[in-house]
DNA sequence: ACCATCAATTGAACCGGTTCACACCCGCCT
DNA sequence: AGGCGGGTGTGAACCGGTTCAATTGATGGT
C-alpha cells in the first residue's frame, strides 16, 4: 500500500460540493437532507474515506480505549480478557489489559494510572469490588464490573454471577450424594471483608447437614495443590471439594493422586466454569459452566449503551449451569477415611 | 475524583511563565537550558499533568495503538496475547486483539480493517505468513511476526521458534527410545504451501530411521482427540505422538483413553509448549517449554525501537527447551500393535 | 404581501498537543 | 567594530475531525 494519501473530511468536502462541517453531520446522519446524505455516504465510500479515529478522539473527548482491570490469573479469565478485547474491536474499541496479579495495591495503582491515559471506560474484573479507590476514576469514565454478585459493588453498571445458585446447587448436589463433610477451596482474595461467599457456604451447609471448611487456593495450578494437599493431609478429611475455579480443581486432581486417594472413589471434586480441559482430565470433572459469549456481550453493551434500553437497570445476572460429570459420587467410608 | 479540570499544556506554560511550545519542548528535553527543564518538569509533576496522549496522537502522527492479530486459538497463543498486551501497556501502548480463526480470508479482512483503524504497529501470529495481502498495511505501520522460523516471512522484523531444533530433538528422544513410527500431528493451517515443518520432520525422520506420519490437526483440545482418534485407528498404529502444541497432546490423551491404549505404555506421547497444565495431567506430559516473557519483550521491542541497537537486524530466534516428564517411554511392542 | 418557522448549510472556534521558521541575545573570532 | 554561530524562546500553523452560533432559503399561515 505505497502511497495513496489517507483521505480527509475535506477531500470528501469538497468532492461534494459542501462544506467540512455539512459533511461531518451527512456523514453521521446528523443533519442534512436525505438526499445529500445518501449522496456524501456514497462518495465518501467511493473515494475510501474513513473517519481518522484520532482526529475524532480529541474533537468528541472520547479516546476509545477501554481498560480491562484485574484479576486476570486464570486461564478462564485470561479467556474472558481476550473475549472481551475481541468484543470491544468489533464496536471499534481498543482495550487496555492490566493484570493486577490478585493484588488489591496493584489494582489501586493501575486505575490511578489509567486517569492520565485517557480511558473512556473499564471493565473490572476487580480484585476488591469494596475499595474506595473504584470512586478515583474520572466521573465520566464508566466502569463496568464483571463479578461474584455476592461482593458487587452496589450501585455499578455490573455483569453478576449468580454465585449464591452455584454454591447451593454444588452444596446440594454433594449432600445429595451422602457427603457430610466438605472442602471449599476459594482463590484468595487478600482484603474482601467478610468473604461472603464462603460465609454463605457455610450457613447453607448447616442447613444441609453439612460441614464446611473454608480455606483459600492461589488460582495457579499448582498453588492450588499445594493448598488442596494441605486440607486433604488434616484431621477430618473432607469426602468432597468444591473448588471455586477448574484450575484449582485440577490442582485437587494432582493433590489427590499424590496422596494415592481416588476420584471420586475416595474423593469427590467439584470444579467451576466448565475450562475446556474440563471434560478431558480423568475423571472427568463435575463442574459448571458458563456462557462466556454472553458474558462479555453483556459487559461490552453495557458498556457502550450505558443504562439504555437494552439493559434494565444496568446489572445482568448470569448463572451458572451445573454439568454432572465423572469427579463426584457417593463417598465410599461416609464418616472416616479409608486409610 | 470531582471537578479538577485535567491540566493541560497550556497551564504549565502559564504556570511557568512560558509559551506553549517551550514548554512543550522543555517537558521533552529536547530544548532549552537544563535550568528551565528542570523548573518545567517540576512545575508539571506538581501540578499532576500529564499530555493528554490523544492530542499527543493526533499531532506526531502516532496513534499508540498496536493490533496482535493472528492465530489466537489454543490456550498458548491466548496467553501470549494477554502478555503482549500487557507489556504494550508498559510502553503507553493499548492494543487490539483480533483472533482470525485460523482463517487467512479473515486474516486479509482483518488487516484490511486495520489500514481505516490507524494503528503504529502489528504484532502477528499469522495464519499465512507467506500471503501477500502482508503487503496492505500502509508503509510506516510497523509488523513483527512472531512464529515459526521454518516459514517466516524472510525481510521483516520478527521474532522466531527455532522448530527445527525442536522436531529434531524430539524425533531424536523418540528415535532413541526405540520407536520406528511416529505420528505428527501439526495444527491446521490451510494454506501454507509446502507445509515445511511438516516436510522437514519427514526428512529428519527418515535419516534417524523413522518413518514419520503427517497428519494435521485442529488446535482445539476436542478437534485433537478426533483427529488423534483417526490417526491411531488407522493401520500401522503409530508408537507414538508428537503433537505441534500442548492442547493437540491433551486430545491425543483423550483419544489413547477412548482407544484402551496405555500412555507411555502402548503410546508415546510428546506434546509442545509446556503449558500449566502440562505437569498435571497423567502421567505428566513430556514437552517443549519457552521462555514466553522474553518472546514478548522481543516482540514488542522490536515494536517499539525499530531496527536500533537493541536487536542485531530485526530477527530474535528462540530455542525451545526439552522438557522430559513421563509420557514417553519405549515402545512396550516396537513392531506391532498390542491388541 | 409579510412575517414566523424550520430545515439545510456554513464559517469559525475548538480539542491539546507538536513543530516549523524566525527573532533574539550573548559570546567569540577576525 | 562588525559579523557569525549556537542556544533560548516565541507566534502561528497544523493534525483532522466536532460543534456552536449564525446565515440562507423555502414553506406556510394570515
Amino acid at each position: 500500500m505505497t502511497g495513496a494519501q489517507r483521505k480527509t473530511l475535506q477531500d470528501i468536502a469538497d468532492a461534494a460540493g459542501l462544506s467540512k462541517a455539512a459533511t461531518s453531520y451527512a456523514l453521521r446522519g446528523l443533519r442534512g437532507s436525505e438526499a445529500t446524505q445518501a449522496r456524501v455516504r456514497a462518495l465518501a465510500e467511493e473515494l475510501g474515506y474513513s473517519a481518522d479515529p484520532i482526529a475524532r478522539a480529541l474533537a468528541s473527548g472520547r479516546s476509545g480505549n477501554v481498560a480491562i482491570v484485574g484479576s486476570l490469573r486464570d486461564l478462564w479469565r485470561q479467556g474472558l480478557a481476550v473475549m472481551l478485547s475481541e468484543a470491544l474491536r468489533a464496536q471499534d474499541l481498543s482495550s487496555i489489559i492490566a493484570d493486577v496479579d490478585g493484588s488489591p495495591q496493584r489494582e489501586e495503582e493501575v486505575l490511578r494510572s489509567l486517569a492520565a491515559q485517557r480511558v473512556d471506560g473499564v471493565i473490572a474484573l476487580p480484585v476488591d469490588p469494596s475499595a474506595s479507590y473504584w470512586a478515583d476514576v474520572p466521573d465520566q469514565t464508566l466502569i463496568v464490573s464483571i463479578g461474584d454478585a455476592l461482593t458487587a459493588r452496589p450501585a455499578s453498571e455490573s455483569v453478576l454471577f449468580d454465585n449464591e445458585y452455584g454454591v447451593g446447587t454444588a452444596l446440594q448436589h454433594l449432600a445429595d450424594l451422602g457427603h457430610r463433610t466438605v472442602g471449599l477451596l476459594a482463590p484468595t482474595l487478600p482484603t474482601t471483608p467478610g468473604r461472603p461467599a464462603e460465609l454463605l457456604a457455610q450457613s447453607l451447609g448447616d442447613s444441609m447437614g453439612l460441614t464446611v471448611t473454608v480455606s483459600s487456593s492461589p488460582s495457579s495450578v499448582h498453588g492450588a495443590a499445594h493448598a488442596a494437599a494441605h486440607l486433604l493431609e488434616g484431621k477430618d478429611r473432607p469426602t468432597a471439594l468444591f473448588c471455586l475455579g477448574d484450575s484449582i480443581a485440577f490442582g485437587a486432581y494432582r493433590a489427590a493422586r499424590d496422596l494415592g486417594l481416588s476420584v471420586p472413589g475416595d474423593l469427590s471434586i467439584l470444579g467451576f466454569d466448565d475450562s475446556e480441559l474440563a471434560s478431558l482430565v480423568n475423571p472427568e470433572l463435575t463442574t459448571f459452566g458458563w456462557d462466556e459469549q454472553a458474558i462479555v456481550d453483556a459487559a461490552v453493551s453495557a458498556l457502550t449503551s450505558p443504562d439504555g434500553t437494552g439493559t434494565a437497570s444496568g446489572q445482568v445476572m448470569f448463572r451458572p449451569v451445573f454439568i454432572a460429570r465423572a469427579s463426584t459420587a457417593r463417598p465410599l467410608t461416609p464418616s472416616a477415611p479409608t486409610r
